[in-house]
DNA sequence: CATGAATGAGACTTCATTCAT
DNA sequence: CATGAATGAAGTCTCATTCAT
């Protein structure tokens, strides 16, 4: 039980992603975490100043866990569509894997700190905007047609997120291959039925 | 001008929103608003047995007024990509009209309370279902074509949450006209290039 | 429901024995008060300054009607066990016909104030000095042996107390004639076997 | 010295009998306790749950350390007249040397919980009627002479609280041998002259 | 390093009292 | 006179943080 110093470490953070998922930021006692890492209370400031240093420590950590799935290089290369289904897959993917962490990393909302939530923000922005990067590119590529960049990131996005909140709230199993393929097709193609003019075709 | 009795009630509605919004529900402190509503601490116990109390009320309120502004009778006769155009717009407008209350609606996720949690989630789900079923009746209709209701209708609701929290958090004016027509033409018709034949098209 | 000025006095006084003595004088709120003796809040205030002052008016109030049963002057003429047997039939009638004064003056133990229960102890003593005097005035007519008056005074006073507990508290319908008669009959024979000579009889 | 847990358990039930003592249940603030105890206000949380608790837990403590002093075995031997005179003595002393636990269990009358006084009221009940199967067995014994058990031992009961309250109250110093050995005398022989016929000798 | 007993700032809530009507 | 909506002082309890061991 006594392992060298950053096992503590890394303990801490375990049990920090499981109280805070289970019970949000304010509803979560320090004393909890300290009896879910079997140590004692005070062990915890040894590692964080506080219970704030705690929760962002945790949540940056988590984040880059999470961005760390996303191998940018390769997916480069990658068609648009493919794109597509390899994100929306390494995201349901990791809902599934990391239920714990997930919930904290985009449910969490209620802002412990006025910082952290601004550096969420901002890692989420970024990350809307590289994607939106990524369409421009596509569009120029002509892989596909020109549209609202912006608009376009958006629904990726939340799309994503919303299908992860649907394996954490509702605690659905959702096939990762199956829905990363339907919901490629679906942005891809459309709903509208196969060549019919749809009346927004002509659109403003 | 001690009488009026109503007024009162929906004022601390009022200056509930606003904090709430602005600090979540546990950084809110219930003299925070009483001073914002310009009363003393314990006029808000006249009226709200609780700070939970408040927050629900305020809470459950704040939703009716919401899904008020969608007229279900009117949008069932609607081809399906007006039914997503209104739907967006309507929804569009509520968060740029009412931004401190959409974010306590959309954003508020620490459950401040389980039975409010699950209260909010099952609302979430009736919505979400709601669309699927409209889905599958444009399906039956030939409105769009055949495809998994349920995917779609977690796109749709994502990207509408999606757009509101864009003007919630980064504080964006998204013109709800030129947002809601886009995104139905994306979802119509699919961001491929026109004719082009894509790749998961063939689907599984 | 307009009575004149003092009627509304009188009810106030009524609603808040039976408050205070249901509930104790801490966990009695004037809004209890109010609604017992039907007016309004304020209304009190206009005929008490305060809580504090309500209560010892009542009280006042009801230990001056509880010393009014008590004629001294007949009973200054009565031999001692008949004096014995009035008082504690006195004490007895009246708790059960005013039970819930009765437990606001013999149970509320709990100072509301300093000054009350100083002046209440006072009121105490004098009446258990009255009855000493009484006593010794029934030593020298030799109406009963010699003895200590003072221990004699706090046997007659407690026991006349204990009989109203169990009336108040446990709820006992006691008959006054018939406990009046045997305590006197006690106190005046005492319990030991007649002719016996009981060992403590020589004593110090 | 932070480590010691017991010691200051008793710390504060000994500061909390001396503050609720003084001012009664409602008047006290867990503070007072904490400063009586030299200790912080939060530090009682770690002993007793609540103010309630604390107060019952005090309660229930000194009640068994009160009824500790009754050795009852010892007791059951001796004649009634020394029954009454080691009864009263115990609780004279007891009176004496706890001045302020005996203000709390004898004077307390103000229920700060409805389950409490019930608990106390039944304690009471109980050593009433532990005292009256005694007064049978001396009357079957022909220790005393046939009478109202009941009564008798109301009037022992109260007796022996009235000695305790004029200790507590009116701080006076009685003697606790001098006022049980007078106490059975009167009890045992009564009060009336020896020899002389009294009126109520013939009763009913 | 590790601990957990101790702490006290701070939040919710109650209720006696006031005062405009 | 009568009212009851409004008030805010005051009390209970929580929990992040400290520090002696």
């Amino acid at each position: 039980m006594k392992k060298p110093k950053e096992g503590k470490r890394q303990r801490i953070i375990v049990a920090a992603i499981k109280i805070f998922s289970r019970n949000g930021y304010h509803n979560t006692k320090m004393e909890d975490i300290a009896a879910e890492a079997e140590i004692g209370k005070g062990t915890i400031y040894e590692y964080f100043s506080s219970k704030i240093n705690l929760f962002q420590s945790m949540f940056e950590g988590g984040l880059e866990y999470y961005h760390a799935k996303f191998d940018t290089d390769k997916m480069e290369m990658l068609p648009f569509n493919e794109y597509i289904q390899v994100l929306t897959e390494a995201h349901i993917k990791f809902c599934l894997a990391n239920k714990e962490l997930a919930r904290v990393l985009f449910l969490e909302k209620e802002a412990p700190d006025k910082e952290l939530l601004e550096w969420v923000i901002n890692i989420r922005s970024a990350k809307i905007e590289n994607v939106r990067k990524r369409i421009l590119k596509s569009i120029e590529r002509q892989e596909i047609r020109s549209l609202d960049s912006s608009i376009l990131s958006y629904i990726i996005q939340a799309t994503m997120i919303s299908f992860g909140i649907s394996i954490i709230v509702e605690d659905k199993n959702l096939d990762p291959e199956y829905y990363a393929e339907k919901y490629s097709d679906i942005i891809m193609n459309g709903i509208g039925r196969k060549g019919a003019e749809m009346p927004s075709g002509g659109g403003v």
